[in-house]
RNA sequence: GGGCAGGUGGCGAAAUGGCAGACGCGCCAGCCUUAGGAGCUGGUCCCGCAAGGGGUGAGAGUUCGAAUCUCUCCCUGCCCACCA
């Protein structure tokens, strides 16, 4: 029987091609890789070498949970469900490599994941800190800021909270903007660009400080500062620090300690106990060594100081960079206990750079006083920079804040910080400081209870003022209260902000607190697109002008102007003339333009308003400085305007709650909101009260005030990548915990450090992972001193694991390295990654990290992986909605499939829409018929070629324009019109009759889409060999062309008729041709010009 | 509140400055019939018998010419969000 059987040809090719049959799939599979895998088949058929892999990322919590739940064991359940999804794939007739499949929870392959993780160890890109993170309690476990949606787990919606945890990080912020500025270079999509940009959220602006001072302390303080190893009281910063500390009134003293080059402990105490008397007015102030010999001294003190300062004060003699040799009669034990009660506060300072300090020293130094270190930004790691202001603002309590809006310093009258605020907890801890310290104490503690997720749900802003504390405002010197409140985020910036009366959040917390305000910014509107749009580069033509915005007599309604030339919708406003007040100009205006004759003055509605644009009727560049003012007509009183308004504008009544809609211009929405009561302006604007800054625009003095009053810096919405993981299906972090040397990598030679069997794979419920349950595995040797340690029982994010895959993909069997350089060199890096949009944000940023960092280290020679990154469509269920098991409206095409066959499946995904477009497409079960009635039509064809043909030239030329067409649509992924001008040629065909030649051709283009039925024709006319090892056909230009072209004939514009012209007729003979085909539509007129374009039309422009 | 992507027949879509709706689904009429969820032929944006006219979310602009470019607004989807 000779029809077209899909069942026996399919399985018959699948057979011969992988010795594998149909299985059921999700149709969302079928999409991501039978799709891709037409690009693939095509390039190859042009003798491209193509990589087309094909993997799995395996590890994670899915199996983990599946296993718990089901008691399997994880690796089973994962490798069963590999076994069956490879079954699955292969049944879509993709032409995956499968000889270099990577799979990420093989020891193979995650001993390199891990050997990576430790070159980055070595470099001090990973790194362990005590941090609060998310912990979902039911599923217990740390989650990633990424993996919280609405303050609740990603995976089980249980709300999530806060709790400290010792966790892995990656540094990711030290690359923030290598990830934003090498976007720049790269071919993809500006909104996946976009989306990078957007998630590491860099935001350039300044930190200010803000002097607190307190209700009676005008206190002096002698400052005693002991300089550090191999230094003396006179270098620079030392000298600067004393200037500093002087010109604010108090003493300082700097003795010159013994042997600076070979110090011992006993001489240098003894120096420093005698420099000065230490009472309660003494601050002790210790850099480096000289904050270790600074302990000792407050260790021997009779009576408390005021205040311990420890700089870059290390505990240990062994730096972190190298060893120093100190003398051996340094005691490094301290006498916590006795320090605290030495001194009645005690600061430490660190920086997150420092080459000296270990952040296990660290560590020890914060449990020997009971005291957390405050991180800095330093100029040079260890505070060995000139200047070191920063030390110098710990020295006095300070709050920094960060502000994108430095413009509008002068005006800041309020300071908010977050309830979690150290300055807070300091003060509350004193008890003195706040003489509301009980009620403050009860806030913090209410804040710290809501969750994040009901912080965000109250709109309404609390917040509670620290009495018996002021800021000073450093720009204009004025008093400002203290406030806290929890609509300010700890953790972003530096939890606090400065408040003024351009912030509407800000605005609205004042109302409602009665806290005075004070605006320093006019309202700066510029059109910067459009026809109106400012051209800075043209003179501009100032002019101080009045806004008028005219109530009705009796109703709530405006009278408004509607411009004939411009698209402008304004309240009535003009210039003021000589000798004229603002009121008189209003009224004026109001007469002249509108022809309304009693208008009232009402009031001033506050800012001057600055407008800049173009202006179109008088074709000038403008500057206007609008003066807004309420007015109200006494009565109907009218009298019609002059001609020459009237053709300027139509004075119209527009309703209040029409107003918002009828005005197009910013300037006047700003005009209206004060009509309204609405008087907080946070646009940007020109600057008023603040000192030299007065009449600069906001963009000018942003970085001015920034860097005058601050610190110029960026903040990043990027956190570092926590990538602690307290789950057992994971990659083992492969290191060692000892006692006496810290955390030590895993001696290469003994990777991979593989994953324990254990008997059951919850979590333990205290943040340890179920790693831990393996006593024995836990259990090892120290590496560097083989005293005895543990090994470190938390696992990776998967995210790691998909940072590199693609690396692997290009030497998949090796055992000596992740992939030998000559195959990276090969393949490296990716040409096309279309995946999900899904992974936009999160598995693109971190993988981009990832290989920066090995680019860092010189392992791969890209600074980027991707040359071009798409994100492919989404197929969602038949109801339009997102496929999800909950939904029920998963797509198992399956049935389709068996009834259907799989070549119609496949060419069906491909022709319901583009590619890659960020859109998605309803899985239309009816419509998949449309592909396999072509199908059937292509096989009755390839039944019945013809020797004889009635137009060869005509079927010729259309075959090549297919070949041309379906080459480039396949080669960007536009399949959908790629099949079209398959079913084009198809259709054509049918009636004009084909012969071998031409439908060898055609077998070819076919041969992607819908591989087996292409194959069977091919062998049917005779070739030996498979299609898919054919060339891909090329097409012959010459043939490309049309004997006669049919061009549209307009007339002003619009279609009129059609004409029939030869091809590569000349312009002259075209135009004559087209004249004729519409000769009675321009009898009688005069042609004032002709456009004439080539091969297309020919559009006549006529006098009406 | 912010960012991004969109908005074209009954449906998926095509056209990215040059004849709007290619191709396919569905629908209508007819043919064939082995009676099917098959095949073939023709039709199918709207108004109109026609000639003709109108039409790409709304409005305006630029242009000989706009679905396409610009502006204002509306709507939908996705992502982010008390981010200073």
């Amino acid at each position: 029987m000779n029809r077209y059987d899909h069942r026996k040809i399919e399985q018959k090719w699948q057979k011969k091609w992988a010795k594998d049959r149909l299985y059921e799939l999700h149709v969302g599979h079928w999409y991501a890789f039978s799709v891709p895998d037409i690009l693939a088949r095509m390039l190859r058929m042009q003798g491209k070498n193509v990589l087309f892999p094909v993997g799995f990322d395996a590890f994670g919590l899915p199996a983990e949970n599946a296993a718990i739940k089901h008691k399997l064991n994880p690796r089973k359940w994962t490798y069963d469900n590999i076994a069956y999804m490879r079954k699955q794939i292969r049944s879509m007739g993709a032409s995956f490599d499968w000889s270099r499949e990577a799979i990420t929870c093989d020891p193979s392959y995650y001993k390199w994941t891990q050997w990576q993780f430790l070159q980055f160890f070595k470099k001090g890109l990973a790194y362990q800190k005590e941090t609060a993170v998310n912990w979902c309690p039911k599923d217990k476990t740390v989650l990633a800021n990424e993996q919280v949606v609405d303050g609740r787990c990603e995976r089980c919606e249980t709300e999530v909270i806060q709790k400290q945890m010792l966790q892995w990080d990656l540094r990711i912020t030290d690359y923030a903007d290598r990830l934003i500025d090498d976007l720049e270079g790269l071919d993809w999509p500006e909104s996946i660009k976009e989306a990078q940009r957007a998630w590491i959220g860099r935001s350039l602006g300044a930190e200010i400080d803000f002097p607190l001072v307190f209700e009676g302390d005008t206190k002096k303080y002698t400052y005693v500062i002991l300089h550090g190893f191999q230094a003396r009281p006179d270098a620079p910063r030392y000298v600067h620090w004393k200037a500093e500390l002087e010109k604010q009134g108090h003493k300082v003293i700097i003795p010159a300690l013994p042997n600076p080059e070979r110090p011992s402990e006993n001489e240098q105490v003894k120096a420093a106990l005698a420099a000065a008397p230490y009472d309660e007015n003494t601050v002790l102030f210790g850099h480096s060594l000289g904050a270790v010999v600074a302990m000792k001294v407050v260790e021997k003190l009779k009576k408390p100081i005021a205040r311990l300062v420890l700089a870059g004060g290390f505990v240990d003699r062994s730096f972190k960079d190298k060893p120093r040799n100190f003398d051996k009669r340094f005691e490094w034990k301290f006498d916590g206990k006795r320090i605290r009660k030495n001194v009645k506060t005690i600061q430490i300072l660190h920086d997150n750079h420092d080459h000296a300090i270990s952040e296990e020293q660290l560590a020890r130094l914060e449990a020997t006083l009971g005291v957390k270190a405050v991180r800095l930004e330093t100029e040079k790691s260890h505070f060995t920079g000139e200047r070191e202001l920063v030390v110098l603002r710990s020295l006095h309590p300070t709050i920094t804040v960060f502000t994108t809006r430095a413009d509008t310093l002068f005006g800041g009258t309020y300071l908010v910080l977050a309830p979690e605020h150290p300055w807070v907890a300091l003060a509350l801890k004193h008890k003195t400081v706040l003489k509301n310290n009980d009620e403050v104490q009860k806030y913090v503690n209410q804040a710290a209870k809501k969750t994040e997720l009901e912080r965000q749900e109250s709109k309404d802003k609390t917040g509670i003022e620290l009495k018996g504390v002021k800021a000073i405002n450093p720009a204009s010197g004025k008093e400002m209260p203290v406030w806290v409140a929890d609509f300010v985020i700890g953790t972003y910036g530096t939890g606090a902000v400065f408040a003024d009366a351009h912030d509407e959040r800000d605005w609205e917390f004042a109302k409602k607190y009665g806290i005075p305000l004070k605006e320093t910014l006019e309202p700066l509107v510029v059109r910067t697109t459009g026809p109106d749009a400012f051209r800075p580069t043209e003179s501009t033509f100032e002019r101080n002008a009045v806004m008028a915005v005219v109530k009705h007599w009796a109703d709530d309604k405006y009278l408004c102007l509607e411009w004939q030339k411009a698209d402008l919708n304004a309240f009535v406003c003009g210039g003021i003339e000589a000798g004229e007040s603002v009121e008189q100009a209003g009224i004026r205006e109001i007469q002249e333009e509108t022809g309304y004759k009693n208008p009232r003055f009402v009031r001033r509605l506050g800012t001057t308003i600055h407008s800049r644009f173009y202006h179109r009727a008088k074709q000038q560049n403008k500057s206007a400085h609008f003066t807004p003012l309420l007015f109200q007509l006494e009565d109907g009183a009218y009298e019609e305007p002059s001609e020459r308004e009237r053709a300027l504008h139509k004075a119209v009544w527009v309703e209040a709650n029409e107003m918002e809609n009828f005005l197009n211009r910013d300037d006047f929405r700003i005009a209206w909101s004060r009509v309204k009561g609405k008087v907080c302006y946070a646009g940007k604007g020109i600057l008023f009260d603040s000192g030299e800054f007065t009449g600069l625009t906001s963009d000018e003095a942003i970085p001015k005030i920034g860097a005058k009053y601050g610190r110029l810096m960026k903040q990043y919405h990027l956190r570092d990548w926590i990538v602690s993981r307290q789950r057992y299906w994971g990659v083992p972090i492969p290191i060692i915990h000892c006692a006496e040397c810290g955390p030590q990598a895993v001696p290469e030679k003994d990777l991979p450090v593989k994953l324990p069997e254990v008997k059951d794979y919850l979590p333990d419920g205290r943040g340890k992972s179920p790693l831990a349950k393996a006593k024995k595995w836990v259990s090892v040797k120290c590496p560097k001193c083989k005293g005895k340690a543990e090994r470190e029982t938390d696992t990776l994010d998967t995210f790691v694991d998909s940072s590199w895959y693609f690396l692997r993909y290009t030497d998949p069997k090796n055992r000596k390295q992740f992939a030998a350089s000559s195959k990276q060199r090969a393949w490296m890096p990716v040409d096309l990654y279309s995946g999900g949009a899904e992974h936009t944000t999160m598995h693109v940023l971190y993988s981009r990290f990832w290989h920066k960092a090995l680019f860092d280290l010189g392992l791969v020679k890209d600074k980027e992986p991707y040359t071009r990154r798409m994100n492919r469509s989404l197929i969602l269920g038949p109801d339009g909605q997102k496929m999800s098991k909950s939904r029920g409206n998963v797509v198992d095409p399956d049935e389709v499939v068996r009834r259907l066959g799989v070549d119609t499946v496949r060419m069906y995904l491909a022709f319901i829409g583009p590619y890659n477009e960020v859109s998605s497409y309803p899985w239309n079960p009816d419509g998949v018929v449309g592909i396999r009635r072509f199908l059937e039509r292509v096989w009755r064809v390839g039944q019945n070629l013809e020797s004889r043909i009635s137009n060869l030239e005509a079927l010729e030329s259309l075959l090549h324009k297919t070949v041309k067409k379906v080459g480039e649509d396949i080669s960007v992924m536009k399949f959908n019109t790629a099949i079209s001008a398959l079913m084009i040629f198809l259709n054509a065909v049918e009636r004009k009759g084909v012969g071998k030649d031409q439908w060898n051709i055609f077998l070819r283009l076919l041969a992607p889409f819908a591989p087996h039925i292409a194959e069977e024709l091919w062998r049917s006319i005779d070739e030996k060999e498979s299609i898919h090892l054919s060339k891909w056909p090329k097409y012959d230009a010459s043939k490309l062309r049309d004997e006669t072209i049919t061009i549209a004939v307009q007339v002003n514009g619009k279609t009129r008729g059609e004409a029939q012209v030869p091809s590569g007729a000349d312009k002259a003979a075209v135009e004559n041709v087209a004249r004729e085909a519409v000769a009675s539509r321009i009898a009688g007129k005069r042609i004032i010009r002709t456009i004439v374009v080539p091969n297309r039309l020919v559009n006549f422009v006529v006098t009406e």
